[in-house]
DNA sequence: CTGAAAGCGCTTACAG
DNA sequence: CTGAAAGCGCTTACAG
């Protein structure tokens, strides 16, 4: 009642035909305009080629003419079809997501899909519960995260088209980095600097990914005969680094691998408030090479993979799912690249 | 056809009411259940209190039991409103911008509302089509970026509720921060160094923010009797920093101070780079107090804002302007915060 | 308090 | 090729 007096008083003072209260043009006006049916409009405008030429042409003209500007969600109803995506982070401020973020974007963009991005901070359940809320108006997920569990995330993916990064839930389309080649790259060129005992500060107990570096990292201590020693670090940050310094010292390792370079630049922070030099006593490296690795002193050694990529394959494949109606074929874990900078150098055992 | 085809086919063999395609239950399921008219559905699970306490009762037994949930899209459509806020941004990698996002999806989430990013890398025209195409499907949207025309954003405002971040476009809502507080501060901080010829280099030229901070320089500099320069940098980059690092050292100046961080960052690069030693040679100095700008050495002195809590107050602001259906008062400038970090110093005469 | 009806702006079989 | 009709899942006056 009152929402229509507003309109109302906002409109024209002209008798012209009833206007939608959003004062846009609907397909009507452009039919009433064309003089032609408003399904001939629809098809006209969805689908070109399923109409004459030039009735085609006319409802282009006042299509133009009125400005219009089709309605996402009134197709969405009996269409089911939403034109948008979610990506659902656990931190939008960590650098490595706001990457993968900006390529989903890109790529959502670039298939004019609109993306709707979702933080769940908290628990793994507020993560849950923001999904199932995103759920109705999504045709698609990109799960960014390490917060929930494999089967939960493969019941999801049950319901809606979805794809993980950096996990690899049985049964869902996943898009990954090459975690073994990563940790290869790393620790050949550790071992080239003498270092034979190496420590690994990992991620959450639920990252996929961390526990796939830990694994590699076992593989290559047997290959190379390392000692390698698996470090909680309670958080992928800073302050997650700052906390497992004092098991990294008590563990005597002559270099030691962040599960991210947050954690790596936070060992190397409490490093040097304890006056242990890198890379003289402690080599440090990390992954991901963010923002910050190479302003830090001395600049961190780390594996950089392409996260913006990662970002728009997950789209691409989620797209081609939601296209055919069925996961499609994982693609390759993606390449990775050894960054050596200054905080890795020759193994020398540091004074007790 | 197909798509019937293929959605019959996965229903269960039951002769069950014909389902709605989603597989999600829908208000007529319950309404069905609970033994009374969709419209009371609608009525209890939309504005509970219009409805008989046993009724409503009953109706939330059964919604449960589907495990309803409302379908947003369908109700965008009666009501107009979507319950989604657009934040429309130049450059999703900027530290500044993810911090306002991650603001203003908490605000969002908050409330209920999902946001939806724009990202607009590109021209302003692109920007402008962006934010076009987003307008019929959002409540209103909160632009974050330096490429629209004021009068663009005044008429864009006229179209849909809108709140600026970091300019005050004539007559549209606005978030800002206080430019003349953060620049006395850091102005003071340097002339209590002793420096009296400062330079700044500017963000781009269509930045309302670069030209307050500017312009509150050029006030400062009346007030302490200060030589100041303007220098152009091309872009808010590090790139940009680079770029204007020789007309910096041509301007002799002893301080410079970038319009943001990742301009300061560039000098002090190309400073590390030249050989010329900072603060001893020259001070540099940034706004924002970025990730990475205390990792640099020497670290980073800088004017901090509180971005999360821009963002999240542009979203409050529009959610009022949305319930209103006008604008709301603006509310004063944010306040921020110098410090002081190594990259400032007392001023020496740079050897020439 | 609750039901029956109309409508939001599209799409899509179904006829012709 | 195009029109007329029904429907997507909700909301909301209008009656009773």
């Amino acid at each position: 009642m009152t929402t229509n007096e507003t309109a109302d008083a906002a409109e024209p003072a002209s008798d012209a035909p009833k206007r939608p209260r959003s004062g846009r043009a609907t397909i009507y006006d452009i039919a009433e305009l064309a003089g032609v049916n408003p399904s001939t409009v629809s098809r006209a405008l969805s689908r070109p080629g399923r109409v004459s030429a030039k009735t085609e042409e006319k409802i282009r003209r006042a299509a133009a003419e009125l400005n219009f500007r089709i309605n996402p969600m009134a197709r969405a109803l009996p269409t089911g079809r939403t034109m948008t995506l979610a990506v659902v982070v656990a931190d939008i401020t960590n650098p490595v997501v706001f990457r993968t973020i900006r390529g989903a974007e890109r790529a959502a963009a670039s298939s004019n899909y609109t993306l709707v991005i979702a933080e769940s901070q908290e628990s793994g359940s507020a993560e849950a519960s923001a999904i199932e809320r995103l759920l109705p108006s999504v045709d698609g997920i990109v799960l960014a995260t390490t917060r929930l569990a494999p089967e939960v995330i493969a019941d999801i993916a049950g319901r809606v088209p979805l794809v993980a990064i950096n996990s690899r839930p049985p049964g869902v389309s996943s898009v990954v980095t090459d975690a073994a080649d990563a940790v290869s790259q790393l620790i050949g060129h550790l071992v080239a600097l003498g270092h034979t005992s190496i420590g690994y500060v990992a991620g959450p107990p639920t990252s996929w990914s961390s526990a796939q570096r830990w694994e590699a990292l076992l593989a290559e201590s047997e290959r190379h005969g390392l000692a390698v020693v698996e470090i909680p670090s309670g958080s992928p940050t800073i302050e997650g680094g700052h906390a497992a310094y004092r098991r990294v010292i008590a563990s005597r390792v002559t270099a030691v691998v962040g599960f991210n370079d947050l954690i790596a630049i936070g060992i190397m922070q409490e490093a040097a408030a304890a006056g242990v030099r890198v890379p003289d006593e402690l080599s440090v490296a990390g992954f991901d090479d963010i923002f910050g690795s190479e302003l830090i002193v001395p600049a961190l050694t780390t594996v950089r993979a392409d996260l913006d990529r990662a970002g728009a394959q997950a789209v691409e494949s989620l797209l081609a799912q939601i296209q055919d109606g069925r996961p499609r074929e994982d693609a390759e874990p993606m390449p990775t690249e050894l960054i050596v900078r200054g905080s890795t150098g020759p193994a020398s055992a540091r004074p007790l």
